[in-house]
DNA sequence: CCCTATTGACCACACTTGTAGTCATCGATA
DNA sequence: TATCGATGACTACAAGTGTGGTCAATAGGG
């Protein structure tokens, strides 16, 4: 089961990482100004974010409160495998090669890479 | 514009990639054992890449030869920026960590990417 | 207690994508 | 030379996606 989620429903899906257990009205709020969605886009998504069980809704009163099912870390890495895979034959060190040469990494990046390659060593 | 390219257009580029300036049978072939497309298909996505400018053909007789106007480089640089943007707030050191937790990284990969960091610190 | 605004269910519709068929043409082959 | 097979142009069509509308029920305000 892939759980497909396509660029439009992972906007909902990134509000309700950071926001479990919110109804329909306040997503739409925290996609004010982000997202230009009227009510019903974001109503649609949602029930197809639980159509493909991304989301579990618990009733409260007449409305749905959403949670995700799926957290935000196993989806970073499974996209994050899949373009591995897609473009860089599976080799992650490509990867960070290009994003290096095509925009930089920070300071901060390197000392990030260089503290997880320290770790990754032992 | 964003020369956006499906998954099964992509396949088609990997062999041009590998092979450019080859017809549309010789890519069929190529593709043999790889996807299982029947020729009509992978003329359609041929159409299709030429149609959105990431392909330019040249005639030879009464068919064309096919060759990429973009280069593998800069495409994989594109997806990678913007899985970035998408999933890590444009920040690379994330995903790294992400893929080192996940799948684990080879020893290879480690050492290159030592050797890359030592060379962007200067 | 009645009306209105909100909410979820269902519906709509154009565009993209995957997958492939039909058709006309042109060059090689018998 | 008449035909056949390959090739590109055009067409098809279902599933997925982005975007949003309609409708009935219902809860809360006056």
């Amino acid at each position: 089961m892939s759980l497909q989620i396509t660029p439009a429903e992972l906007e909902i899906m990134k509000v309700l990482w950071k926001q479990p257990g919110i109804g329909a009205a306040e997503i739409v709020d925290a996609l004010e100004g982000e997202q230009d969605w009227s009510p019903r886009t974001v109503k649609t998504l949602l029930s197809r974010l639980v159509e493909k069980g991304a989301l579990k809704t618990e009733a409260d009163g007449r409305r749905y409160l959403y949670q995700p099912t799926v957290d935000e870390q196993a989806y970073q890495n499974k996209e994050a495998g899949r373009l591995v895979d897609k473009l860089f034959g599976g080799r992650a060190a490509p990867l960070v090669a290009q994003l290096a040469d095509a925009r930089g990494l920070s300071d901060e990046d390197i000392e990030e890479l260089e503290a997880l390659l320290g770790r990754l060593k032992q």
